[in-house]
DNA sequence: ACCATTTTGGACTGTTCAGTCCGTAACTAC
DNA sequence: GTAGTTACGGACTGAACAGTCCAAAATGGT
C-alpha cells in the first residue's frame, strides 16, 4: 500500500545517469518538491536553527535518502538557494512583462514585498538571500558567491527594466539605470531588516512611497 | 601571582546587593568588558553559530561564572543588545553635537557604515541589531522587541535631527522629518545586507550618494 | 526466475551542545 | 583565627547535532 502511494511521486528516473545507465529502484520522491520544502524549512528558520530532523520532516526523507541526493545540509542549502534565486527571477520577469508602463509594474513589485498576502511560507520569513546573506556570507565563500549572484542578475535586470521606463516615458531619466537599480534593491533589502524588527507596516509603505517618489517622479 | 592580575579588574564590588549586603570574594572580572566581549563574539558569528564554547573563550570566563552572571546563552544576548544600543545610541549623540551643518554631519554619518576602517569587531560583520533582528527577531518576543525599541529610538533621534537640519537651512522641508528618518534607517538596513551579499563598496557610495541628494537635496 | 544495481528506513556513530553542580579558593566581619 | 558568604575551575549531564552504514526492498535487464 504505501508503495503504491509513493510510487506516484517517482520521477527523474534515469535523467542524471551517463548514458547506459539504468535505475533498478527508482528514487521515491521528486527532488524538485524535496528541495522546496528544504527551501522553505531554511527559509523560515536559518541555516543554523534548522536541525537534520527539520529537514527531513519538512522534506519527508530519511537520512539515506537526504545524503545520497544532495550530499550534506550545506549542499542542500546551496541547491536550495538556487532554485529560489531561478524562481525569483523568472516570477519576476512574468510580472514585468505584462503591457503596462514600467513605472506602474515596479511601483506594484516593490510593494508585493510587503504585502502579507504575499508572504511563504510564512508571515516575517523576509526574503531567502537576504536571510542567507546576513546569516552565512561573510563565512561562506560560496555562498556569498550565490547570494552575490543572485544579487546582480536581479540588479541587471531592474537596470534593463528602469531604460525601458525610460523610453516608454514612464519613468523620468533623472539617475543612471544602474544606480536606480542599486536603490531599488536597497530598499527591498533594507524593508526586508525593518520588517524583521517590528517597525509597522504602514511605516514600510510610506518608506516605498517617498523612495518611489523620488526615482519615478510622480506617485504611483 | 594570578590573583595579582586577576585583582587589577575587580570591579562592582557590592554594587547590586541589597543595601547591607557584603561581597566576600569580589568577582574576578569586568562585567562590562565581558559584556564587550561576549558583543563582539555575536557580532561577528550570529547567535546559533557562537557556541558556549566561544563566547568562554572571549569573555575569559568560565561556566560557573558566565552562568552566576548571565543566567543563560540567550539572556547575555539580550543584556549585549542592551548595552550595543545604548553604545550606538550614545555615539550617534556625539557625532550629531558638533558645531555643523546638520546636513554635513548626516552625510557624515551615513558615510561612517561602508567606512572598513570603522568596522569592528571585524570586516563584514556589519550592525549587530540588523544581524539579530535578521537571525531570531522573528522567532523571539523578547528579541524583537529590543531590536524595535533600538530602532524607535534611533529613529526619533534622527527625526529630532532632521527637524534641526530645517531649522538650520542645511535639510530642505520637503518631506516630514519621521519619514526621512525612516528613510535613511532602511538605508543603512539595506546598505549592511548588500554590504554582506558582497556588492562592491563603490556601489554602496553610490547608493548613499544618490539617497542623500533624494533627501537633502543638493551633494554633500 | 534471477542477477545487478539503486533507494530506503532506521540503527548507530562520535561530537558538540547548553546548562548543572560541587569542592575549593578568596574574602569580610568579628 | 574562625565563621559565613561569594566566586571560581572544571568535571559532569543528558540531549541534540550532522553524518555513516547496512540490511532489506524495489526495479530493469536477461
Amino acid at each position: 500500500m504505501a508503495s503504491l502511494v509513493l510510487d506516484r511521486s517517482v520521477r527523474y528516473g534515469c535523467v542524471s545517469s551517463p548514458s547506459k545507465q539504468i535505475m533498478p529502484r527508482c528514487r521515491e520522491f521528486d527532488i524538485d518538491h524535496a528541495l522546496d520544502q528544504a527551501l522553505n524549512a531554511f527559509w523560515l528558520k536559518g541555516y543554523e536553527a534548522t536541525s537534520m530532523t527539520d529537514l527531513m520532516a519538512a522534506m519527508g526523507l530519511s537520512k539515506s535518502s537526504f545524503y545520497e541526493c544532495f550530499g550534506s545540509k550545506r549542499e542542500a542549502l546551496l541547491a536550495a538557494l538556487s532554485r529560489y534565486s531561478e524562481r525569483e527571477m523568472a516570477e519576476t520577469r512574468r510580472h514585468f512583462s505584462a503591457a503596462e508602463p514600467v513605472a506602474v509594474l515596479l511601483a506594484e513589485w516593490v510593494r508585493h514585498s510587503i504585502d502579507p498576502a504575499a508572504c511563504r511560507p510564512s508571515q516575517r520569513c523576509g526574503c531567502l538571500i537576504v536571510n542567507i546573506a546576513v546569516e552565512l556570507a561573510p563565512h561562506d565563500r560560496e555562498i556569498e558567491d550565490a547570494v552575490r549572484h543572485h544579487l546582480d542578475m536581479l540588479a541587471a535586470f531592474l537596470a534593463e527594466t528602469i531604460q525601458r521606463g525610460n523610453a516608454d516615458g514612464s519613468i523620468p531619466s533623472g539617475f543612471e539605470p544602474a544606480h536606480s537599480a542599486d536603490m531599488l534593491l536597497n530598499l527591498i533589502a533594507g524593508i526586508q531588516v525593518l520588517a524583521k524588527g517590528g517597525v509597522e507596516t504602514h511605516r514600510l509603505a510610506a518608506i516605498i512611497d517617498v523612495q518611489l517618489e523620488c526615482l519615478l517622479g510622480s506617485t504611483h
